[in-house]
DNA sequence: TGCTTATTTGGCAATATAGCCAAGAATATC
DNA sequence: GATATTCTTGGCTATATTGCCAAATAAGCA
């Protein structure tokens, strides 16, 4: 593989790192709905704050949520509602496997 | 967040880590084209045998790929070709998060 | 200005991931 | 059976990620 084709896909796995992770799955589900700030997202997900404010940040950095701030608040909205397609699939391919390794438990 | 809820962003999670790699991006795409076996991806990748093996088992659990044995070879192929439908909006990602930068580059 | 609240960042420890080499397992060929 | 080939796995080191606490920063309010 080519340095070139290597840094496209570095940057692809960019993107998808910056979604391999519950809570920031999570996080995209809730801003999908609506825009929240910090504190919001805090409590629904029950980690420190420090973690979540973490998180936003590699979503951020990645170019999928996008930070306005409003006083002391931070709100953050998904700036890439078309990250939003692919969970259907993920879905899927879930359910598939569940039958599979049902079948492979049976055996 | 409660234990149910976890585990289901858990087990997306699982998926989306699947391909949250280089290398297994890369490896998805080329079997989006064709089955190859692990010698052939080795090839196009350059990296140790077992390196490559070690991706492909790691789609296989995730039950993105399948693998099915001719002979000496193992051949793999995408299982879930939904997967695909994630890059396009992972390209406009990075094509909007590279004028953003830009823009700052700039300031 | 001093105080409170919301958020980010530094620092650290625990855990997970990636890559290589060498060794093992499976299959084909002689 | 011996040998070669393809692939997987064990074992190791290096690096990256995660989560918490504590400290720093920023904005609003008394």
């Amino acid at each position: 593989m080519d340095v070139k084709t290597r840094d496209r896909y570095e940057a692809r796995a960019t993107i998808v790192k910056a979604m391999a992770h519950p809570t920031r799955l999570f996080i995209v589900d809730k801003l999908a709905q609506k825009s929240m700030c910090v504190a919001e997202l805090t409590d629904l997900i029950g980690a420190d704050m420090s973690t979540v404010s973490r998180h936003l940040a590699v979503l951020k950095t990645a170019g999928i949520v996008q930070d306005r701030k409003k006083g002391v608040q931070v709100y953050y909205r998904l700036r890439m509602p078309c990250i939003l397609n692919f969970f259907g699939c993920v879905e899927t391919v879930i359910k598939s496997t569940a039958i599979t390794q049902l079948s492979l438990v049976k055996k």
